[in-house]
DNA sequence: GCCAACGTTGGC
DNA sequence: GCCAACGTTGGC
């Protein structure tokens, strides 16, 4: 038996001072809550799927980039956050009965040898077409394709930069 | 439906 | 801390 390859690769943002690649480490999986934007609701709740693989990117850090390699561990459920009225992410216009935030749990796999800032996945003419690259781009939750993903993978894994492989 | 005001994101 | 860009809200 041959596992399951992912059928989607998506880039996944966090600040690290609110949950980081070490956080993800540490834990071994953790709900993704917090999404409170329709586009990156749709993806989470719509082609992610059990098995895809995410960058695990660092927004807000010193630099930013990505930092990581990350499972989808479950499939989409309602984010609980979201009815909570003490969570930062409470939306009071959130009906029990008709979820409108969704989350996906989330596995660690890797933490990258060399983490791959937004400065360098700028300077790559490969990932020239990669959402986070694109100016005002503040998706939180984006698709990535496979030729991009397994590039980044092989930048962070440490590969030079004239590699193509 | 338009669009100004506001809040948030996130690089720098 | 600054501020550009974006998304949402709400008056009209």
């Amino acid at each position: 038996m041959s596992a399951p390859s992912p059928t989607n690769y998506w880039l996944m943002k966090s600040e690290p001072e609110a949950f980081s690649i070490d956080d993800l480490r540490a834990a071994g999986r953790a709900p993704w809550d917090g999404v409170r934007n329709y586009q990156a609701r749709k993806f989470i709740r719509d082609p992610m799927k059990l098995g895809d693989l995410a960058l695990f990117y660092h927004s807000n850090a010193s630099p930013p980039g990505v930092v990581g390699i990350a499972r989808v561990a479950s499939a989409a459920r309602p984010d609980p956050t979201a009815l909570d009225p003490k969570h930062a992410g409470f939306d009071p216009a959130s009906d029990p009965q008709a979820p409108r935030w969704f989350l996906v749990e989330m596995a660690f796999v890797e933490k990258l040898a060399a983490p791959v800032s937004l400065a360098a996945l700028k300077e790559d003419p490969a990932l020239k077409g990669m959402l986070v690259v694109q100016k005002g781009q503040r998706l939180s939750v984006q698709p990535v394709t496979a030729a991009e993903f397994a590039r980044v993978l092989a930048l962070g894994r440490g590969a030079t930069a004239s590699a193509t492989g």
